[in-house]
Parts: C-alpha cells; sequence; structure tokens
DNA sequence: TGCCAATGATATCCAACGCATATTGACAAA
DNA sequence: TTTGTCAATATGCGTTGGATATCATTGGCA
C-alpha cells in the first residue's frame, strides 16, 4: 500500500456509496476523489466500485479488500493513539526502585492504582535500598526511587508518598515483650540492631537523629541492609529494632511487636526523581504516583 | 499516520541505527532520510533516535513506537497480499450450485480439493438441478455450476470434471435383482422412474438418447427431480431407475443396484461457467477445478 | 594536540503528486 | 426532448519529497 490517504478515500466512498457526498465529508472537492480511486483502482489491479452515472457499488473484490482496509486503518489510528500516548508521558516503560521494605504495602497499593491510572505504563521494578536508589537514579539506570531517607545536597526531587509509625520488635523472651507501648528513651540500654552505617548511611542517620532529639546515642550492635534481615535476628533473640509497621506482616515465631509511644518515631517514603531532564513518561508517572498520597486501602 | 513511506523509513533506520545504510537499503541518498525522519519526529512530537556523529539509538519512545510501527507496515503487507490475491483470483467469495447426486462423492472431493488450491476463497454452496444452474449461471445468481447435463446453445463454457457408470436401481422383488448385470436393451418393457421433462429436460434427452440408440423409446412412467426421490420410489416398488453408481452410498431397505453392461451408459458431471464476462477469481477455480479432474481419492 | 575520516544536518533545486475549478458526458425522470 | 444528477475529464498550481552539493560535529589516531 503506497497511501493511507487514498485508503481513507476508499473507505468512505464504499461507505458513502456516493462520490459528492465521500468528498464533503473528506473536506475535499469530488473530482479528486474520483481520481484518487482510480489511482487506487490501478494500484490493486481491478475495480473497486461498479459506477454508473446513477449508482455506485462495491465489485465483489472491492467488498473483499473493504474489511483489510479497514483493519489497516484501525491499525493506524492505534498508532497515533501510541504517539500521542507516549508525548503526554501516559505509555512507556519506566524503571522504579524500591526499598524491600516497601514490597509489602506501600510498593503493591500504589502499583495497583498506578496501573489504573496508567495502563499503557510498563513499570519495571527493582529493589534497592536507599542510598542506591540515590546512585541509580543520578546514573539514570532507574527513573523513581521509592526511598525511606535521602541525603541532602542532591539535584533530586522527593515528596513524601507514605507514612507510618514506628515499632519495636523484640524477642517474646524479652521482658518488654508483654508492654503495650514503649518509648525510645526505655531503649537506651538495649541491644540494637540497625541498618548498615556504611550501605545505608541515610537511614542510619535517620534514626540517629530520632534518638539525638532525646540526648541518646544511636549505636546498634548488629548491623543488616534489610529490613527481614533485622526480623530475623531479632527472632533468633539478638536484639530489638525499631521497624515501620508495615513490617507486622511478618510474623516469625519468637518475635513481637510493641508500640512506640512517641509521636515523632515515623518513618516516610519518599518519591523520588530526577528534578532536571525527567522525562514526560517519568513527570506523568510522579504526577500520577503522588495523587496516590499513601492511601491505605486496607 | 500520514504516510506509510515514512514508517518504512523509521524502522528502517531503528533497524540499521545508521542513517546512511538504512538509506541505501531504502535506495534512496542520505539527506532525505534524515528530513524525513525529522517530519516523523514533529509529526509524533518527540525524538525518535538520539543521534551523535558518531553513532544512532532509539530514544525510549521509538522504543515504545517501533512495534506499533512494526505492526502497521505488517498489516499494510496484508492488505497488498490480499489485493494480490483477489487479483489473480485467489481470493474471494464464489457460489457454486451443484445437482444433489452430486453431493456424497463429487462435491466433497471437489472442494477439499479447491480449498487446499485456493485456501482464501470462500465457496457459497447451492443445491440446483442441472436446468436451473444453466438459468442461475446466466442470470449471475451462481459463478459455477456442477451439472450432469446442459442444454446445447447457451453461451456457457462446460467440461466434463467426473464421469461415472450408470447402474440399474431396482426392488429386491425384482426378478433382475439377482443378476449380476442387466443390459438396456433388458429394460424395453419395465416401468422406469426418471426425471422430470420439463424441470429437468437436458437430463430426461440424455436418457432418452441412449435409449434411442438402441431404438428403445425412454419413456418413464413416474417422474422425480431428484435421485433422492426416484430411489425412495424404487425402494417403494414403484419402478426401477439407471442412475450413476455414486447414489449407491444410499441403501435403504428393499432397493438393490445391478450393473449395467453397456458401455455408453455413463453420466458425467459438468463443470459450468458463463465463458465470457467470467471474474479471475472464476477463472481462477475453474481452472483449479478442472486440474483435480474427477480424480477420486477412495 | 591537531588532523582526518565518518556521519548526520543543512541548503538549494526540481519533478511529481494531489488538490481545486471548470467542463464534459451519461443517464434517468418529467 | 429537456432537465437534473452524478461521475469523469481537462487544466493549472502549490506542496511534497527526492537528488546533489556542502557544512558541522565528533571520535580516532599520529
Amino acid at each position: 500500500m503506497k497511501s493511507l490517504q487514498r485508503l481513507r478515500y476508499f473507505v468512505t466512498v464504499a461507505d458513502e456509496l456516493h462520490f459528492g457526498r465521500a468528498a464533503e465529508r473528506l473536506h475535499m472537492s469530488q473530482p479528486p476523489l474520483s481520481q484518487q480511486i482510480q489511482v487506487l483502482e490501478t494500484e490493486v489491479g481491478f475495480a473497486l466500485f461498479d459506477r454508473s452515472s446513477r449508482r455506485v457499488v462495491l465489485t465483489d473484490e472491492g467488498q473483499a479488500l473493504y474489511p483489510e482496509a479497514k483493519r489497516l486503518l484501525n491499525q493506524s489510528h492505534a498508532f497515533d493513539q501510541m504517539a500521542s500516548a507516549l508525548e503526554r508521558g501516559l505509555a512507556g516503560r519506566i524503571r522504579v526502585g524500591f526499598v524491600d521494605s516497601a514490597a509489602y504495602r506501600v510498593m503493591p497499593n500504589l502499583l495497583r492504582n498506578l496501573r489504573q491510572q496508567r495502563p499503557r505504563v510498563e513499570f519495571e521494578l527493582t529493589t534497592l535500598t536507599s542510598d542506591l536508589q540515590v546512585k541509580a537514579l543520578l546514573s539514570g539506570e532507574i527513573d523513581i526511587g521509592l526511598a525511606r531517607a535521602i541525603p541532602p545536597g542532591t539535584t533530586l526531587s522527593a515528596q513524601s508518598i507514605h507514612e507510618e509509625t514506628l515499632v519495636c520488635a523484640l524477642s517474646t523472651d524479652h521482658e518488654l515483650s508483654t508492654r503495650d507501648a514503649v518509648s525510645i528513651t526505655e531503649l537506651r540500654d538495649e541491644l540494637l540492631i540497625g541498618f548498615n552505617r556504611m550501605k545505608s548511611p541515610s537511614l542510619h542517620a535517620e534514626m540517629a537523629a530520632l534518638f539525638a532529639a532525646r540526648d541518646l546515642q544511636y549505636d546498634p550492635g548488629i548491623e543488616a541492609t534489610e529490613y527481614t534481615t533485622i526480623l530475623g535476628l531479632v527472632a533468633a533473640g539478638q536484639g530489638m529494632a525499631l521497624v515501620p509497621e508495615s513490617l507486622r506482616v511478618f510474623r516469625p515465631p519468637g518475635l513481637r511487636y510493641v508500640d512506640v509511644s512517641d509521636e515523632d518515631a515515623t518513618s516516610r517514603i519518599m518519591l523520588v526523581a530526577r528534578s532536571l531532564e525527567a522525562s514526560p513518561l517519568t513527570r506523568s508517572v510522579v504526577e500520577a504516583a503522588s495523587s496516590y498520597l499513601g492511601g491505605n486501602p486496607e
């Protein structure tokens, strides 16, 4: 097929069975329409219409070709739709990095929401620690991050998308395990398990700040890089830890969660992206994600 | 989408990732190719390629659009295939009329063969007596007929596609029913059941000629318009009949078939079509059908 | 560091294509 | 026979898409 335009002419004439009316619908005059149909007929090698000055009908071949032409025009429309969606950032592939602790509540909820709002966007998911997300964003390996803490002074844009209270995870053997709630100051002499200060400096710093506000030192005796590891160690009786409450879905034997009474004992999940140089797609997805704003359906 | 040509350019450049080579493959020079890509990029509203003077890569959006473009080009190719098939008579819808006695052997075999040779042709089948087929052909109601006898002097083209011997169908009560074979002259005084001479004059005439060659009168006492009716009457003891041997598949109780010894006691099925004014499709199907020539797989 | 080869973009020109207007030709109804 | 309708033909023109020539950028290499 040489020209989609001619095909539109064919379909329109086939629909109207009248050159004059078809030309009108196509916003053109009748003679060139007749010409273009003739051109198409020589292209395919047979007559598409039987026409007298009184009536126009499709030939058998024209009838057989009509649905094929329709299909082609539909496909052309689909192409335009796709191009338009891509232009407005409503379609494409976007790479998302997220902390493993978001995998159980925040990420599933957000993803369900995004898939609904941006059905033509494909998401490529990777779990990364908060600090690795920053690196991956800056190097272009991911487009969006869901991090718990980001270091200050980057060129990244960030906004809180979900906030939750911290709870204290401790062994069922521990004397505090029967309490309804504990305060951070009560943890002064406890053995804490926390994030690796080399691999996750930002998260470590956030906890340190929480303790410093109470003139306490945050100095975990054991360090890990994932919440699941930390919880495993707690269950094994190696110490206690402050973790976001969404981690409560983990209930290994020997482990108990106790509320933390301090108002500021919270952890936020930030939506992070390159502020400059963000593609329309990224911008569009960030916009869709921020309208979600941590709503918690369950 | 405005132009399929531009889309071909896009796909080719995306395949080669090199404007010079792509232009070569497209049998054109490089500058207009660059131009057309630029035109396409303004049409869709975003860049399709990231290009330096050293290397060309698809943008994310270009990558997302590529499969859609491929689909569109595939559909275009399908359209061309269809047009070409229609032009050469390899596709379309063709209306076939056939005598009911061909429904049991000739028509199924022929149809199986045709579907294989012309997979894109749709067949619309109607049973019609030989003489009605002639009328339907001339009025354009059918395109091809499978008839046992056609009147002389029409503008129709006809060729034998299947020839079979006649057998004598008679009641098991009849004295000849135990014979291995009978000759036509032996039927001189028998009560015959034959075709209606008004509704099927050609078929009647053919039988009459067979008898006349032996100085016999063909004068059936009972007339019908379908072989199945005739056989039913024979089984009911109303008389005997000469029928094509393919009717032997009908074995109602009380009916027996006996060979006819006369060499010329045959019936042919003719492939009939309008000789002038035949569409390429009809011509093509006639050609395919005549190559089959009554081969009898079983 | 500076030159060269490779490669895509730009400039300019021209032929072909597709559209418009005006007119003709065919055909059916009054 | 006339008239009205409708598609086809004739002619002219602006736009598009192609070619050739040239420029600009960049990475490799001496």
